[in-house]
DNA sequence: CTCTGAACATACAGACTGTATGGGACAGAA
DNA sequence: TTCTGTCCCATACAGTCTGTATGTTCAGAG
């Protein structure tokens, strides 16, 4: 009888996790400060300190690596941003619905200011995967949240009836370009309540119109 | 005396700009179709009908000829723009403001559809030139007529007071996606339709609210 | 006519990606 | 224990691409 039960991983898998670990964070540091295309794999590899063959092992080449990271950078942002959310849903569950929808989108501008999601996920994932992989990859993780609290809100009727679809499009490209224009601007401070203030006035636009 | 003025270019001159016409038009083509990685300078100078030789005499290197290139597609995109913006304000200078403003957006919309802008300028261009370079690009060409445009509405009271800066590039993001949305989109009509409906929303949002 | 420099074409060197090959470690069978 | 097959990874190699260095042609100046 075996001292541990067949679901505890050998030691030996452990140090193929780790390979491939140390694979994934050495190309997401490189692919978010030098961008996919000045990354060679040689780079990466030594960063990692293993060979390509590991490389080439454990992906199948150079976009399937980047893929894999931009996935990860993804899944990490809507976790991120669905525990925080539904950690505020509990704590103020008496507020107004309408506030709390703007102080919503307003921290997930916040959250958008990681400049590893923002290099490898607004910046390179489009050129990289084509937009249309890109677009089912952030459809898969990070419109469902995003999608989700749209369409609640427009049932709830704290929104104009509209088709979501678009609109999830619309505000997520708004607040991705928000969040780089503050990354880049001087005045970080300033930027951010400029940019805060102007998605503020947007979202006001989609509110329902009708006061009956 | 010769026969023509001095100014008038001679014969090689104009096979010299001949030849730089079709490496653009080449390079054009084949990156909006492609993209810039899956593009070989090779491809272009075949396309071109001349060799890698007369690329790198006229530009410096792969990423100059794309500069060229996608500054050239956004001369056009803002070109047109200004000619159909002036065109409308004459005709209808007698019109609402505020409607004004609103069918100028969705004739903007419509602008964008064009596939090489999409593909060059809004896909590519960020990823190649980097995100500054690229901002540099669509400051100097596209961004003057839309903030010189929201500018106005703010100083004329249709729109409340707000930073300009970061009101122009959300805008602009905005457009961009809601282009790209309906480009992919089964139904063009529908995509259209519906993402003129939402854009139109998030501009009422801007508008003046007190009614004194 | 000679000479210079622009406008290309050609040839070459370096880098990088992906693949084919080889070896070492570990698990299971005999 | 020994043998064998498979997984994991390192090394070697081939193909492709970019950028540069060199060569060639030709228009125009002096």
């Amino acid at each position: 009888m075996p001292a541990q039960p067949k679901s505890v991983p050998s030691r030996r898998a452990d140090h193929v996790a780790d390979t491939r670990g140390a694979l994934l964070g050495a190309a997401r540091s490189l692919f978010a400060s030098r961008g996919y295309a000045a990354t060679g794999t040689e780079d990466i590899v030594s960063a990692a300190r293993v060979t390509r063959g590991a490389l080439y092992h454990h992906f199948r080449d150079k976009a399937d690596l980047f893929t894999t990271v931009m996935e990860q950078c993804a899944r990490e942002m809507a976790e991120r941003l669905i525990e925080q959310e539904t950690r505020r849903a509990e704590a103020e569950h008496q507020e107004d619905t309408w506030s709390l929808l703007r102080t919503g989108f307003q921290s997930f501008l916040d959250a958008c200011a990681d400049p590893d999601f923002q290099r490898i996920v607004l910046i390179e994932g489009p050129a990289v995967l084509g937009h249309s992989a890109w677009d089912a990859l952030v459809e898969k993780h990070g419109y469902v949240l995003l999608g989700e609290v749209l369409s609640q809100a427009v049932a709830e009727g704290r929104v104009d009836p509209m088709p979501v679809r678009p609109l999830t499009r619309m505000l997520g490209a708004l607040i991705s370009e928000a969040s780089l224009y503050i990354a880049r601007s001087e005045d970080q401070e300033r930027a951010r309540a400029d940019a805060g203030a102007v998605l503020d006035r947007m979202l006001l636009g989609l509110r329902r119109q009708d006061a009956g």
